[in-house]
DNA sequence: TTGTATGCGTTATCAA
DNA sequence: TTGATAACGCATACAA
């Protein structure tokens, strides 16, 4: 910066001002500096500028796993969102792996950002006092609760009774679950398996829990399997509620190894709107979860917290606030949708 | 630091020297310090040595688009290999855009990291001199030759080749082509295109151009619709070499769809041995790219870039280096494998 | 509208 | 084995 103010004849400040386009700054003067930029192949250090404003504009996403559909998705979002406000983004995969998450909370990968939007799965509710951080943070999912942070989460009861009613009103009574998680009480899993269990309950229909089928990860692969298991057994059902889009997808697979006709004899439906569910044939009716809407509120909070002062002490920040998305039902034609 | 070094007795190049593990520091000392470190909460300002070391330890991998399963799994690769030499990751998508891609070599998404591993699609052999750059570059791909910089691709000539040959082997002879460029000369479609043909030429079949089917996204739904379209067309065919996995799992879809078994009446193969292609069923044939190898290779040369000291002219800085990975063939069901 | 002086928090040099 | 001092390159007060 020097070199280029010598060589334009001006201070080093002048050339920091033209750079970061303070208004104040002559034309003539203007022009000069940036000649002597072009001449030198000067580039801003932006670590020095980093040092110097106590910010480096980048920010963590800390998720379980680029490969899963839904987070890709996000993480697109998210990059886009950030980008929209002037900030980057630094992705970390956590693998759902312990460890992993709390090095992103405390330890070397929570390094050089200025914040984190965080994703646990490893973590739960018995962390909390994990999440008692002293730096920018928001959280995603339903995992952790009452640790006081800022909070973004898909709606997963409403949005799940809102799928298993479009399936009802489509006159379907045996509605099968796919993929639950039974041991766990806490999480979208069980969230999700709530939701159809009210929406039965406000139908007045029983729950049949030979109908709820267990399934740990959630891969078209499980879809596919779990059914094959659920035709094997012999137990009539007429629906599916796949707890995500890639139980759909295995789901669809399945019932069209077995000859079953989609929607004609069992209509199916899955969660997550992910991209690939409007190009498979039959298109796969879903739950859209408010994708953008998250990735454009967590950014959005996290900024706020960013731009309150460091020194502030706990009592005096913003409260924590809890969003939940808008979802939004995507009938197609796997529920028999025209 | 200083606060730290106050309370322990000591200065602050003794703290400096504990916190990086400098050898020559008394056992004494060293827990003083810590104690005092421990006591204080301090935390080492990462971009206050960012800037005294004019490195940032962070590298950016710029891809076209995270949602394809063959890019997520490589920046998983990546990122493994990276944080296995001590570097974080810092991904850019560029979704095929030039002017992104053009941001990722000069513009504001160059900035703050230490080098770049950089997969073009947008630019091309055309835009030679755009790759001349003065920091740290690694091409993934096959889009930019003579370009001067170091070069990590899938060997996809030799694996189409191999993949082709695998059909022949079983016993195929009008094997269709899924997922073709027409229009593009260079690229991994065109070399993949084209060990198909040399394996065709090897066991003396003639290529009919009727087999080949041209289809821009490599997704699924098109693989799917392109094997419609060549099933209407009525050309017979006993094998499918789909361009990459994404595209023949919408081939085995379609097939299925159309009550074509597979492999008895159809040997299907795809490229990029994805996750998913071990799980789907039948399951799918594939070549393995030698992803780990890409992304191992791709951040050593890299990091013996960044080692070369910055001032070096460019005469005297190591030759460009090109590395073809090591593909290997997976037979899986799909192609009457065992 | 532009310039001067100062410090952000660290590590390297070199001396003690 | 440890310490004093000087950069790293920038932005900010404040002065001119």
């Amino acid at each position: 910066m020097h070199d280029v103010a010598r060589l334009a004849g001006v201070s080093a400040k002048t050339v920091s001002n033209v750079i970061n386009g303070y208004p104040h700054v002559r034309e003539a003067t203007r022009a000069k500096v940036q000649l002597a930029i072009d001449k030198l192949g000067y580039e801003l250090n932006v670590t020095a500028r980093n040092l110097r404003l106590g910010r480096t504009g980048l920010i963590t996403l800390a998720l379980p796993e680029l490969k899963l559909p839904y987070f890709a998705e996000f993480a697109d979002e998210a990059i886009r969102a950030a980008e929209a406000r002037g900030l980057r983004v630094l992705i970390e995969q956590t693998n759902a792996d312990r460890a992993r998450e709390l090095a992103v909370l405390h330890g070397v990968r929570r390094v050089m950002t200025d914040g984190l939007i965080f994703s646990p799965l490893a973590l739960g509710p018995d962390d909390i006092r994990l999440f008692q951080v002293d730096f920018p943070l928001v959280l995603l999912g339903e995992r952790v609760f009452g640790s006081g942070n800022d909070h973004v989460a898909v709606d997963n009861v409403a949005g799940a009774r809102a799928a298993t009613q479009h399936l009802i009103e489509g006159g379907r009574r045996r509605i099968a679950v796919v993929g639950s998680h039974p041991d766990e009480p806490v999480g979208a899993p069980a969230l999700r398996e709530r939701g159809y269990r009210e929406a039965l309950a406000g139908a007045g229909i029983a729950v049949d829990e030979a109908l709820i089928r267990p399934g740990q990860a959630w891969h078209m692969s499980v879809g596919a399997q779990l059914t094959d298991e659920l035709i094997a057994s012999g137990v009539a059902f007429d629906a599916v509620f796949a707890l995500n889009d890639a139980l759909a997808l295995g789901v669809l697979h399945s019932l069209h190894q077995h000859r079953i006709k989609v929607p004609a004899q069992v209509a199916v439906i899955g969660f997550d709107d992910v991209e690939e569910s409007a190009y498979v044939r039959p298109t796969l009716s879903s739950v859209s979860p408010g994708r953008e809407q998250i990735a454009t509120t967590a950014i959005d909070l996290l900024l706020q917290r960013i731009a309150e002062s460091p020194g502030t002490p706990a009592g005096e920040r913003a409260p924590a606030r809890r969003v939940l998305a808008e979802f939004s039902l995507v009938p197609r034609q796997s529920s028999g949708a025209r």
